[in-house]
DNA sequence: TCTCTGCGATGTGTCGACAATAATGAAAAT
DNA sequence: ATTTTCATTATTGTCGACACATCGCAGAGA
């Protein structure tokens, strides 16, 4: 049995939602995406319940959500745990994405205003900085809302597409990473493949932008794979 | 008040799932699907559960689970309701479906087995067959699991692909079909245009494939764009 | 010593009920 | 006649409890 997990869980008071079902499936996912809960651990309701000082209905509905997120594994009378993505779910993730934040960037192209393209212009010039400091470090996203990724994907103005990329995919992303290494020196050429991208978009081409984040994608997934020898 | 539901909801007796939640869950799903709920009714909890003769807890689940499908919305405090696609819904699922199962093609074109493409280009003859006989008819899939697409979803071997096509895109699709007309005279055209994809899937051309595919599902789209005037 | 069987423990699915909040309609006042 | 206010109602979120299925363990038998 792990250690009492809401001792590991606390977290300011902003939680406070509308209704605990909410508040625990925040806490729970920031929980898991923060690494307090590791992959593979299991999220029992009675437990949950008793630290939370709730019933077990909340809780439930919680741990279904995450479920139907991608988080956790709902198996029959055998409880939930936190997924433990192999290097093949992973991958697999990782082809699904080309193909979603290809067509992200295509509609992107001419659906974003030319306010957010100076944003993102912005991102990518800050990005540029923080790489100047430290050349070595990883791309990593410190605030989801000014992710390049993710104004991409609020941009291309297809509410199913931009739904599926922030809440299915990235958490799910972010739990592979942190389980396999990946994003390590690759840094400046994913900086350098966001610029790419960028000027594809304020020249408002579809199609080289498609290509392009497509190619910047398959780089992330070939530079994992070159991770594992075979 | 709408009549009814059970009376119309009643299917053999194989909905005798495990747990009462999965089965309510399957009943409304198929309910919906084929259109005994019509888009827009409203579902309220204490009612489905006194026809059914269960209580609030699985009913409850079952349409959370409708929600994550896509199949329902569920305003707080004005219940939840079967979703009526716009046109808008409509193109943006379809935009999202091109790249889905263009990627599909690709993966599928190397990951099928020999077996399962003699298989699809029996499912692209027996269409070929009925729309002899049928020449005007549209394209419709009588058989999920024999569909040219669900097949193609199947077998490019990459389990995120598939869950997200079969489980959340073709039953939202068939709802937006069911709702806006599409599918008028295109089946020759689609056929036709099955017929290269498969070609492509044999010749282990990824590449092509997906082009094919994307060509495919874009004609379907812009077929729909020609029914409203603007 | 090994296997089978029965028992307890854990966890899940389901239930009925209560309280709180927001929508709906009616009544009253201007 | 229109608007405001209030009461009713509908729906939801939450709770504690129970029944059942599964798993692990111990004891009996071979």
């Amino acid at each position: 049995m792990p250690a009492n997990v809401s001792t590991r869980i606390v977290r300011p008071e902003s939680d406070r939602r509308a209704n605990q079902s909410d508040a625990l499936f925040d806490i729970l996912t920031s929980a898991i995406m923060a690494g307090r809960i590791r992959p593979g651990e299991k999220l029992n309701e009675p437990a949950l319940a008793d630290e939370f000082g709730v019933s077990r209905a909340p809780v439930r509905e919680a741990l279904r959500r995450l479920q139907e997120k991608g988080l956790v594994t709902h198996v029959a009378h055998q409880g939930v745990r936190v997924i433990s993505p192999t290097l093949e779910d992973f991958l697999s993730l990782l082809d699904v994405r080309e193909a979603l934040e290809g067509m992200a960037s295509r509609l992107a192209a001419t659906a974003m205003t030319d306010a957010e393209l100076e944003q993102l212009a912005t991102i990518v010039d800050r990005h540029g900085e923080d790489l100047h400091s430290n050349p070595e470090g990883p791309y990593v996203q410190n605030d989801f809302d000014n992710d390049f990724h993710v104004r991409i994907a609020v941009g291309c103005r297809n509410p199913v597409l931009t739904g599926l990329l922030c809440e299915q995919f990235y958490p799910r992303l972010k739990l592979c990473r942190s389980r396999h290494g990946l994003l390590k020196g690759r840094g400046f050429a994913a900086w350098k493949e966001h610029r790419r991208v960028l000027a594809a978009l304020v020249e408002r081409d579809g199609d080289v932008a498609e290509i392009l984040m497509r190619r910047h994608i398959r780089s992330a997934r070939e530079a994992l794979l070159a991770t594992v020898p075979s």
